[in-house]
DNA sequence: TTTAAAGTGTGAATAATTTCACATTAATCA
DNA sequence: TGATTAATGTGAAATTATTCACACTTTAAA
């Protein structure tokens, strides 16, 4: 098992590493905020400990308090957990990922965005 | 909160959601054959109960055993997995997410994919 | 139309998670 | 430095999830 399998993981455990993913590093009570339902402060705290033990999350001290960040970084992670999306609901296919994406998008794709996914095409053709 | 939201679930009612999200339709037994360290039978028929119960799966009956899948379709559902991950691990861009895609990929995109990208592009912009 | 086989439904025990009160420790400032 | 404030750490209670044994029901076969 894996550290960067979270199928393991419990239904608040993996709230707080979704935040830590989305947002960095923050502290106890910020995460507490960001949480569904937020509980106390002091449980916010205790399953920090919880996911410290379990190796998937890290502290460093700042000033006072502690500020907590994801132990297997978001570039470490996202390959394995857009993978999980894709073989879950896309049949494994990235195609039919942006096609739903771009159908679903409420304000309209940037152009960025579309030269960006024009260059990566480019890119992987080239390779071929 | 919505019957597609799933921060709710349980490690293991999200297990069988994934489950029957990626195979369609299923019988307790092969279920059961899919979840990872597989509980007994009777266990798995419970936990199917209680996700019945909050409406996340209904049944058919084939013969003389049920058949479960999901209340709310893959079809239904996809896009908000999707938008979950990518504003999760790729700060809401789908284009990171393909380039993460076409760089982890072990073996390389087929062509039908990438003429299937090409095309949605051409199609974006030509809806702009 | 009985019997056997193969399923489903229920209830209760066990295990895991979630919660927080309170004790402790560390930093700040008067 | 002593008091105050603002954190962290611990232990145990409450809740929720997980498990499965067994009773029940339906189907198929003899």
């Amino acid at each position: 098992m894996s550290a960067s399998d979270f199928s393991h993981l419990s239904k608040r455990e993996k709230q707080i590493m979704d935040i830590l993913y989305r947002e960095g590093s923050l502290s106890a009570q910020e995460i507490m905020e960001k949480l569904p339902d937020p509980p106390g402060y002091a449980t916010v705290r205790k399953l920090l400990g919880i996911l410290e033990d379990k190796g998937q999350v890290i502290h460093t001290k700042s000033g006072r308090q502690f500020i907590y960040e994801p132990k297997n970084s978001r570039e470490q992670v996202k390959g394995k957990n857009l993978k999980h999306v894709l073989s879950t609901f896309f049949k494994g296919s990235i195609s039919e990922a942006v096609a739903t994406f771009l159908d679903q998008s409420d304000q309209q794709i940037s152009e960025e965005e579309l030269e960006e996914l024009d260059a990566l095409i480019r890119q992987a053709r080239k390779k071929k």
